[in-house]
Parts: C-alpha cells; structure tokens; sequence
RNA sequence: GGGCCUAUAGCUCAGCUUAGGUUAGAGCGCACGCCUGAUAAGCGUGAGGUCGGAGGUUCGAAUCCUCCUAGGCCCA
C-alpha cells in the first residue's frame, strides 16, 4: 500500500523558481492594464492624503543605481503609506533645463556656444530631454515603482516654465533680487562667460613674482609702536603671484589670522612674511636664512594700510582662512574682481569688485600706465613698473596647471561680470529660512545641523547663467535711467505667454512686443526697455517645485509631507526649495525631510568608473530581477552609505529565496482551506498556535512601526527571521504531521491552516510594498477567494492576538526547554549515533523544581519535539550503551536521557508507535489507521 | 584644509542617544550531521567578534570624552 495516496500533500501551481527576470514584466502588464495605482488612489479618495513630493532626476543619461534606490525607496513610502490607509499621489519628476543637457547637445551638434540661435539649441535640448526622460521612465517603471507615470511634471514644461518665471518675479517684486558684479570664468579669446564645466585645465607658463607693497607710514608708525622699535626703512608686506596683470586690481592683502608672521631682515631691507614659508622662501630665492627682527601678529594688523606697488593708492591689510603655506609668503594678494575667493572675502571687508579688464581682456583705456593693453602684454609693463619702484625682489617662471577655454584653448582668465542675485539678508531670507527649520522633521536627525550650518554661511544666491537652456531671467530695464521694472503689472504679459509658448518669445521678441503696450520708466517717463540676456540657475527651476507642482496641481497639497533625497541634495534641492519658499510663502515646502547616504562597493568605496567597481541597475535586473534590487534597497540601512557587492546580493537572493519559498509552503497546504469556513477562532485555537499567531501579531505591529518611521531594513529583517523561525522552523516543522496525516477538516488541521491563513495574509500585505513582484505573485496565487484584486488595494493587517503575560513567559520557558532538549538529541543522533532522527527518540528529563511543571505533558512533549516518547522523571540512569545523558550548560540541573526507541514505525505518519503491528492495519498506528478508515468510509458511500 | 556622517562576527543588521554593569546578540553564509511526503527544498548542531585604533573619565565602556585611521557627502 502507498500510503502516500492518503496525505494531505500540499498542492500548487505557485512555483518555487521565481524567474523573475521573465515573469516580472507580467506583473508590470499587469499593474499597468489594470491601472492598479489609480485604483489605489480611487480606493483611498476620501482618505487623508500624504504628499511626497519627488525630486526630479536631471533628464540625462540612464538611470544609475543611485537613481533607483532613491526612486525605491520613494516607491516603498508611497505604497507603504498608502497601505497604511492614506492617499498617496506620486507625481514624478524630471528637471530638463541647464548646462549638461546644452553642452551634450552642443557636443552633438558639433558647435560651439553662440554659433547657433537660442531656438535651434533650445529645441534641440528639449528633444534631448524628452528622450531621456523616455527613457529614463521605463527604466524606473521596469523597477515596479508605482506613481503618475502619465503625467509627470517637467520642468520644461510650458506652464512649469511659465511658473518658475512668476515665481522669480516674486522675488524681483519683494525687492529681494539685485544686480553685483562676480567673478567669472571668462574667455577674452571667445569674448564669453563660462561654465566650470566649460574649462580644461592644461600646463601654462607663468611669470612668477614676488612683490613688495610697503607699509603707509602710519601702518610704520603703529608697528614700532606696538613693538617698541624703530626701523631705518619702510617695511614691505611681500606677497607671491603669477598673474602680474591683477595686480592693477590689487584691493587687500590677506594674513591667515592663524599663523604666525615675522618682520625678516634681507640685505637691510625688511619684509612681512609667515614664519612657516621662510626657509622655503630662502631656497626659492636663493638666499640666506634672513635675520628675524621681531614676530607680529595678524590680528593687530587687520585693517591697517601698505601702499600698492606702483599706483598712488592703498591696499587693505585683512584676515582670511583661505591662505595657505603651501606657497608664496602666506600673504595672498587680493584682488575680488579677478578670483573667486578674493570676491567673497572681498564682500566680507566691503571691497569694490574692482574690474579694470574689459570683454576682450584689454585694460579700460582710463587705466594708468596700461590702459588698452591687453592683459598679458600689461605683464610686461607692469614687471617694468615693479623694477621702477623697486617693489619688484624676485622674477621666474612657473609651469602649472591653468585652466583653458575648451572651445579656442587659450587660457581663461577670472573677471568679474554683472550677475543677478537673490539676497540673503535685503528681507530677511537667511533669517527666516534658519528659523523654519524648526517646523521640520529630519529624517536622520543631523540634517537639520546640516543644512542649518550651510544657510548660515552662505553667500547670496548668484542666479545669472550666461547660457541659453533655460528660463530667462525676466527683467526689464529703462534704456535711459537704468531703472529696473519691479512690478509684476510689467511682467503679466509675459507670463500669459509663456503658458502658451513657453519661454521662447523672450529670446526672439524684443522688449517693445514683450512688454505691455505704451509702458513708461515710472522713474524717468522713457520708453525704451532691454530685456536680460541671462537665464536663470536650474536649481532655482527645481526649487519652485513646490510652485509649479504642488499648488498647481489640485490632487496635491502644499506644503509635502516629505522631501526624500541623498544627502547631498543639502546643498541642492532641499536648499534651493528652502529659499525659493521661504522667500515667496514665508514657510518651508516640506514638514519632514528624509536623506540617504550614496551607493558604494563592497570595501566601501565610491563607485567609479576608474576602480572598475561599478554595478549598473540594468544588469542586475538582467541578472537577479528587479526584485533583487527592491530587496537590497530595503535590507540596507539607507542613512549610511549603501553598500553592494556580489556577495551582499547572493545573500539577498538566498533570503529571498527562503521567504519565497515559505510563502509557497503556507500556499500549498492551503488549497483545500476556506477562511469563510474554516477559519477557527484565536480562543479556540491549541496554545501552540496561538503562540504562533501572537508571534504574528508582534511581527505586525513591529512592521507597522517600521514602515512608519521608515526603518525599511527593519521590515526586512523582522519578515525574514519571521518566516525562518516562527514559520519554517517552528510550525511548519513541528505541524506538517497534522497537515499532511490528519483528517482533512480536522480540528488540528484547520487549526494549524488557520495560522498560515493569518500569517500569509499578512506576510503578503506586509511585504508588499518590499516585494512588490513577488506579493503580486503570491496574491494572484491565494488558494482562496482574494479580498481584493490586486495586493496593493488591501490595507495592513490590523490582527492582534494577545496572550498574558503568564502565558508568554512559559512559551519563552518552552522554547528554552525544547533547545535544550534538542541538543541533546542532536549529540545522540552526531556523536553517538544511536538515532538518525528526533522520531527514534524517546527522552528522558531529569529537571529542577521549578521547570518541572513546565514539562509535565508528555503528549505535548512528544509532539512539540517530535520524539516517540517524553517522560518526566525524578531518577536518570545509564541502562546501556545505547543511551545518551546529556547535561544542559544552558538550564542548571536539567538532564536529558536520549535512547532509541524499539517502536515501529508507521508506514503512513513515519511516527514510532507502540500499538504499531497490533492494529487491524499492522504497517499503522491507531491515528493513521483511523483516519484511513474514515477516509474509506467516505469514498464507500 | 573645513563642516556633517559612518565604522559591532565572512555578509546584512540589533545593542550605543532616553539612565555605562554578569560569558556582546540575531538571521544568513560556512563546517558537520539528519531527512528525502516544501526536494535545484527542509531540519538540527557547531565554529566565528581584543565592538576601526590609541588614550582618558569610571569600581566598571561597544555604550561617555579626546585624538588618530579608513571611508562617504558637501564645501574650499
């Protein structure tokens, strides 16, 4: 006889393989055919809404795996929050305009900035944009990632172009935005402003100098004394440059107020340098070590006064950290229309961003001594100049690295230009941004510091970029009195076009058809008007989002509840949108801010393309499924940088494996379990389900809680250790006899369905925002009638299955005791040989006083170790050689006797039965042979 | 060079801030064994850590403080 015929095996299709690389596309068809995410929003639409506002990727290249997990996680929260019973609509984004995209298309275009009009560059980028974010959606949509795939928004978009022009008008209105000159890269050659992405840097051969500006008189006088010394000769501060020609600009002498300096002694002449550049110094200059007069310090010399080199006019002694010992004096010369540092340390002490150079890289012709000579024929005169006045000690070469324009490959030079700004401090931005910060939940906690530090310490937003993809910087100007038109009355016009057209008109039409009919300069009557050349920054286009997504769309609501993107978006977007909504709204456009680290290898490490450790999303899909990488995104902690390495991944797969793989167990042997009907109620179940099914209870609320403060790896983690020890090892293994050896709708077996019924649905719901594929999968397999037709429209289970805490304790007092117990069996079965498995087994425990109640059933005991027999006993002896005693570590005064058993096996249930061979059916013990009959019965009638 | 962050078994994570206290936990992987009625599955046992390093505070520190190292993000 097969007495397997008679079992309750279980029974699926639900395979165990999951090939996802195949199947998920039809899970993808499938959420997409039948719109799965509106029904999700139409289910929920009276639910409260929860906004996470996306952070558009910028519209180039392909999706990396930063971009996925960012989009993952987004995802996760999106599904996750909606499951918890919120409306939750995704709009996605993409940011289209700015100089990667303009350059890229230049690149393909083969030409050069200004070589063709704004409109053909300006299509040409909108083609390129579009077909990245094409691109880029599929990839995303490949990943499962739910969210309003048919109407994102971009910002190129006519009306979003139309709403970050309104939006910068609102700042030019509250008086907040104003023109300065900056310092940019900028090439004379090609008479043009460039990006840094625009400059290569190359050797160049520079002149060398070291130049005297000797102290005023005052400066002198104030110096011998503090010092209480005098001196025959006026002392000169020295200073280091290659770029003779910024000298002319020279405005500042900067002191690193950390360092010490010393008045030296030279072929008596006397010089300021810093003590730690003075035998480098001698070397350089080939000369002796210099006699050291006196120590100064650069405190007390803030704010007095040298003589420039060879103008009539005076240089500013100032403070500045950004002065170095790595060459030179270590006194930097200063000149804030000419480099970058210079300007901003120019704006600290007040200094006019004093530009002398024009366009084309000539001096303005007023300038003395050089003017209309271009900038490296003025090196020469000004040499000569230096050697005059005798201001000039030393005079090299150098080859180092300068950057160069990539379009005519001559150097660049840094010159200020007229660029547009959004104030910090005119009403009161800073001030406000800072203090708003308090109504924001940071997602880890330090953000806030973070981005608090990086207000504090910012200079004005520059805006202005010289380049054509993007939106203008609207702004007109009075021909005649340079006025500025402030008012938006100016501007609606404007407006109303770029809805319709977007913002092309303002690079074809002239000011005259742009602006209103018959205005007039309301400060000087004129009616002439230029419009701005400059675009404005893409970050300030990303950061009225908020404008052009969130209150222009009525579904959503302003402000979001969560901004979610990697921390360097501290600096970006979460920055920008800061500024641009604190500076119009007066609030910030998120109540809570959440930051991921950034992907690395294995060791740690960034990935790049030079280590050669790159991992690329697209192959992991074609390697593992998408899943995978939902998985991974999930099991990592994402506050810390994310790692990934090949063995991170075949430890996801193993795991996903094992979930998968227990949710299909569950699903097999539950193909013949009705919960309408079958389903037994938590009071009436055995306690060793119940145990279970408060396990499941925890894991539920634990997972609740994890979702809601989005500790995603917690859900993971809890899921995982859930279906390996409750389900797998607990009572899959330790009821599968009940399943498969029972009656089919006997109590134990409905009992033992009823668990895996509550913990499948739950595991499936609670998984699903995870694994999105795989709970899809698992939903369409449910042997039972669905509740919903896809997993995503259910809500999280809300089962509580409470026990008291008495019963808690003895469940931890069982568990202990059966580890114990199977040490013990594990030793006999090892190391001694005598069983092959637990079934063989008769136990025997000698236990202390107060364990003893605990095992007092044997019965229990048989079953929940799985043993022929258990037997409590007061008296524990070796009988022979074929017994094992075994004495815990673990539990004091616990003993185990393990000894075969001379039952026979029952050829239905494998158990080891005494009444084996005495029964009607000899090969079955009384259960099996019950359940046999009975099971004849029904087939006879 | 500066700001912020991270560092616990081969891997992923607990524990650390919200009171510093017995032999630092989990799961996986690995090794060994069992099963063959979840089978390209399942079960059991075991070996793995000077808690990045060095100081300090304390009777006592993975946990508090300082410095250093490595790595990440953002600046310069």
């Amino acid at each position: 006889m097969d007495w397997k015929k008679t079992l309750n095996l279980p029974k699926t299709d639900f395979p165990m393989k999951a090939n996802l690389v195949q199947r998920e596309p039809m899970f993808l068809d499938f959420w997409e055919k039948e719109k799965i995410y509106e029904k999700m929003l139409k289910k929920r639409k009276n639910a409260p809404l929860y906004i996470l506002h996306d952070g558009p990727p910028y519209a180039n290249g392909h999706i990396h795996l930063g971009t996925a997990l960012n989009k993952i996680l987004k995802d996760i929260i999106v599904k996750s929050k909606s499951m918890a019973g919120y409306r939750v609509p995704f709009v996605p984004g993409w940011d289209c305009h700015g100089l990667p995209i303009e350059l890229k298309v230049e690149q393909e275009l083969n030409v050069k900035r200004g070589e063709l009009p704004p409109l053909v560059i300006r299509d040409a980028c909108r083609k390129y944009a579009e077909k990245y974010i094409n691109i880029q959606k599929e990839e995303f949509k490949r990943l499962g990632i739910f969210a309003k795939w048919d109407s994102p928004y971009l910002t190129m978009n006519f009306e979003y172009e139309a709403v970050i022009a309104r939006e910068f008008l609102r700042f030019l209105e509250s008086g907040q935005v104003y023109q300065r000159k900056k310092p940019v890269f900028w090439c004379p050659n090609c008479v043009t402003a460039l990006a840094e992405a625009e400059v290569e840097y190359e050797n160049h051969k520079s002149p060398s100098i070291y130049v005297k500006f000797p102290l005023t008189e005052e400066t002198q006088r104030f110096l011998e004394k503090t010092l209480n010394m005098t001196f025959p000769k006026p002392i000169s501060i020295l200073i280091w440059t290659t770029t003779p020609w910024t000298l002319p600009a020279n405005l500042a002498l900067a002191f690193n107020p950390e360092f010490d300096y010393f008045i030296i002694k030279w072929e008596e002449e006397f010089y300021i340098v810093a003590e730690g550049r003075i035998s480098a110094l001698c070397a350089e200059l080939d000369r002796d070590l210099p006699e050291r007069v006196a120590k100064i310090s650069p405190q007390e010399l803030e704010g007095k006064k040298a003589y420039h080199p060879f103008y009539e006019r005076e240089s500013l002694i100032i403070l500045a950290d950004f002065v170095t010992l790595d060459t030179g004096t270590g006194i930097v010369h200063i000149a804030p229309g000419h480099g970058e540092e210079d300007y901003l340390i120019g704006l600290k002490y007040d200094l006019e961003i004093y530009v002398p150079v024009d366009q084309e890289g000539k001096f303005y012709s007023d300038i003395p001594f050089i003017g209309g000579l271009n900038i490296y024929k003025a090196n020469k005169v000004i040499l000569d100049l230096l050697k005059e006045k005798g201001n000039l000690l030393h005079q090299d070469e150098i080859e180092h690295s300068y950057p160069h324009c990539w379009r005519c490959k001559k150097p660049v030079i840094f010159r200020a230009e007229d660029q547009w700004f959004i104030s910090m401090d005119a009403k009161g931005l800073r001030e406000k941004a800072l203090e708003s910060l308090d109504k924001v939940t940071f997602i880890p906690s330090w953000g806030k510091n973070r981005l608090h530090s990086m207000l504090e310490k910012r200079p004005d937003w520059c805006i202005s970029r010289q380049r054509v993809w993007g939106v203008p910087i609207t702004v007109f100007k009075c021909a005649n009195c340079r006025e500025i038109l402030k008012d938006f009355k100016y501007y609606k016009k404007v407006i109303n076009l770029f809805e319709k057209e977007g913002c092309d008109p303002w690079f074809v039409k002239s000011s005259d058809e742009l602006l209103p009919e018959g205005t007039t300069c309301p400060k000087c009557g004129g009616s002439k008007f230029e419009k701005e050349k400059d675009i404005l920054d893409v970050w300030f286009d990303s950061g009225v989002s908020f404008a052009g997504v969130l209150e222009k769309n009525p579904e959503l609501n302003f402000p979001a509840d969560l901004y979610l993107e990697g921390s360097d978006q501290h600096r970006g977007w979460f920055h920008s949108s800061l500024l641009c909504s604190v500076g119009t709204r007066d609030i910030p456009p998120y109540k809570g801010i959440l930051t991921h680290g950034f992907v690395v290898d294995g060791q740690g490490r960034k990935m790049s393309k030079s280590l050669g450790n790159v991992i690329h999303p697209q192959d992991l899909i074609k390697r593992y499924g998408a899943e995978i990488i939902r998985l991974w995104v999930s099991a990592e902690d994402y506050r810390d940088d994310i790692k990934i390495s090949n063995e991170i991944l075949a430890r996801l797969v193993e795991s996903y494996r094992k979930i998968r793989n227990t949710c299909r167990f569950l699903i097999g042997n539950l193909y013949d379990f009705d919960p309408k009907n079958d389903l037994i109620p938590f009071e009436k179940l055995p306690e060793f389900e119940k145990y279970i099914l408060y396990r499941l209870g925890k894991l539920i609320e634990k997972v609740k809680k994890a979702y809601e403060n989005f500790d995603f790896h917690i859900v993971y983690h809890e899921i995982y250790k859930f279906c390996v020890i409750e389900l797998s090892s607990l009572i899959i293994d330790i009821n599968r006899d009940y399943l498969y050896c029972e009656l089919p709708d006997s109590f134990k077996r409905r009992a033992t369905q009823t668990v895996f019924y509550y913990a499948l649905d739950s595991i499936v719901k609670l998984m699903a925002p995870i694994l999105s594929f795989t709970a899809e999968d698992i939903w369409q397999n449910l042997p039972y009638e669905k509740e919903e037709q896809s997993v995503f429209l259910t809500e999280f289970p809300s089962y509580t299955f409470e026990l008291t805490e008495e019963e808690v304790k003895k469940w931890k007092t069982y568990l202990e005791l059966r580890e114990e117990i199977i040490k013990a069996l594990e030793i006999a079965r090892k190391d001694f040989k005598i069983i092959n498995t637990f079934l063989e087994a008769e136990v025997f425990v000698k236990a202390p006083q107060d364990l003893k109640s605990y095992l007092e059933n044997s019965n229990f005991w048989e079953y929940f170790i799985m043993v022929a027999k258990f037997e409590l006993t007061d008296e524990l002896k070796q009988t022979s050689e074929k017994e094992v005693i075994y004495n815990s570590e673990e539990i004091k005064n616990l003993t185990i006797k393990v000894k075969p058993t001379e039952n026979k096996k029952c050829e239905r249930c494998w158990q080891r039965k005494p009444e084996v061979g005495s029964l009607e059916i000899p090969e079955l013990c009384q259960r099996c042979y019950e359940v046999v009959k009975s099971i004849n019965y029904k087939l006879t009638y």
